[in-house]
DNA sequence: TTGAAAGCGATACCAA
DNA sequence: TTGGTATCGCTTTCAA
């Protein structure tokens, strides 16, 4: 079964290759109408014979023309996270939506892994890339951008980088909200468990909590624990009995990975929030509902993260150095795990 | 900046394009030598030559001209979903060691997006398909088959298709220990609640639930409710408080967002388990530990699922007609949500 | 072991 | 509006 070509739509419709291929890459106007200078009535018979033969357009051969291929990258550092997975969605059909086809792979924090993800798409002419960028790739970066192939940054930022376009969580504002709700709410030692991974997002969030502690005239209170993916759940439980000990009142828990961690441990030693510790997490998740009191989190708008990001993307690759920065903002999700405590 | 291409490796190492191109494509041997018709030395040259001037294949010519993409793509019902995002990381890292990238689509349970996803892909030469298939989707798998595309059924299996490979769970069985793991603590009034997706993963989980119950002897009180994704929310709270009525003393719910949205309506309605219910859940989840009693659910072998996947349709591309199906075993996963009820 | 040359199927340029 | 044709970069014969 030998493949339906240009060759053979132009051959049965009696036209040349050059029209057939003028309406197969047609868009449809507002009005209906195809836009492409090709008669109407000529354009329709293409359509028809197209259609009868069974034609599909060989993306090898238009990329190889083109220098195109109508697919985009999207590297985040795990598929399956729960946050980069939702996001995924979103943008898998916003870009269909763009008419581009959507490679995704994993760095797993690591740039050797990015980088070699990175080679593997070069080969496949990919028109543009949504990155969430690791510690140290910066180079990597940069040379996406010799190569002319439009970036977008997602979730974290890489100040060195310019000429890109971003798409971020306000996650200053993220930790200056979790700290202030428990403010509120009376707690005075609170701490914050964040990852060491040197990336942005974490490092403003820690900032965000840092500030609003300061501000709010606790800076003696101020403390920040660093663990790894790799110790977590050790680590998480060495923290909880210090704090237990310390007197700690609250923690904000800057991703989903440690609320989950810190929520299983306190389960484990029959702790419970808000009396032993307040608690704020991060990210959507049924967790947060099903725990034995709700815990207040903070929500990502996941469906503008995406989208924005792919919206910026096509821009870039439309039009090339539309550079925009989209800064969005967090909702805090009240729950009783960050209420007043019963005195 | 202009693109480097085999040309120019080939001028600057002194060669013709026709060796450049064996030495690219040549495989590693087991003995660490190139698997080429090309003199080591030769080999040597062209490869250094290459890495000097930053050659990249284009891989559209290469696709173009040789009809393959090293490319495969993963169609789920949602890769946003736990289960298939859990699986898609292990797919795309097993496909990555065989040398394919790979596109991920997700079908919403529509053929129509199907079928619209796996056109697209037709455009890029994909050399094969891992396929979550949907209710009706018969006709556009068969369509794959007659292009000659190997294709793999993932997690649900369709009678009717013959010739392609498959890696399943053993859906049966997994119906069958959770029923058996009820009635073992004494539970007899046992129901279940499922989709009504019209796809044989649920159907056998279903089947073994009823024929457990039937040698068991408790034929009569078989009972499985039906509803949808857009109404389980709604469904599943009446669901339970008839329930309530009615004795009915234990549950099962053969996938993740069954469980969780039972979950989610018992904590609402201040339920607990197993004094109100029992209940047996689906899919690994932190929900289970964190619930105010632990839920004993069933896990399914996720790397096992995603690598067995790659690996049939890696042999499929590469001898045509190798079919092959594989059946997981499920495992069981104790809680106290199906323990004897304290009297 | 090496090289020359013929395409793969589209796009893009130029001409009509 | 239409058509002719060079060309993208590689793989793949076939011959040397």
């Amino acid at each position: 079964m030998k493949r339906i070509t240009i060759r053979d739509v132009a051959r049965e419709a009696g036209v040349s290759v050059t029209l057939v291929s003028f309406v197969m890459n047609a868009k449809v106007g507002e009005d209906g109408k195809l836009q492409c200078p090709v008669n109407a009535e000529t354009a329709a018979r293409v359509q028809k014979v197209a259609k009868e033969l069974g034609y599909r357009r060989n993306a090898a051969a238009a990329s190889l023309r083109s220098g195109r291929s109508n697919s985009i990258a999207v590297i985040t550092t795990d598929i399956a996270n729960k946050f980069f997975a939702g996001i995924s969605r979103f943008i898998e059909d916003k870009a269909a939506s763009y008419g581009y086809t959507v490679f995704f792979g994993s760095s797993d924090e690591n740039v050797r892994k990015l980088e070699s993800i990175l080679d593997t798409l070069f080969a496949h002419n990919i028109d543009g890339v949504i990155v969430a960028p690791v510690e140290g790739c910066e180079s990597a970066i940069k040379r996406l951008q010799e190569a002319r192939i439009p970036v977008v940054l997602l979730d974290r930022d890489l100040k060195s980088i310019e000429n890109v376009s971003k798409v971020l969580l306000d996650d200053k504002e993220a930790g200056r909200i979790s700290t202030q709700l428990l403010l509120d709410n009376g707690y005075r030692r609170i701490e914050m468990i964040s990852y060491s991974l040197g990336i942005s997002s974490l490092k403003e969030r820690e900032d965000g909590y840092v500030s609003c502690m300061r501000e709010a005239g606790y800076a003696e209170n101020i403390k920040i624990h660093h663990t790894t993916y790799a110790s977590v759940a050790e680590d998480v439980r060495g923290i909880i009995r210090t704090a237990l000990d310390n007197g700690t009142e609250a923690f904000f828990l800057p991703t989903y990975s440690l609320s989950a961690q810190v929520m299983l441990e306190m389960k484990e030693m029959n702790l419970s929030t808000p009396d032993d510790f307040a608690i704020v997490g991060f990210d959507k998740s049924n967790i947060y509902k099903l725990f034995s009191t709700s815990v207040a989190h903070i929500q990502q708008p996941l469906k503008e993260l995406g989208e924005k990001s792919v919206e910026l993307l096509c821009r870039q690759i439309e039009s090339e150095g539309q550079i925009e920065t989209i800064v969005l903002k967090p909702t805090l999700v009240p729950g009783g795990s960050a209420i007043k405590q019963k005195i």
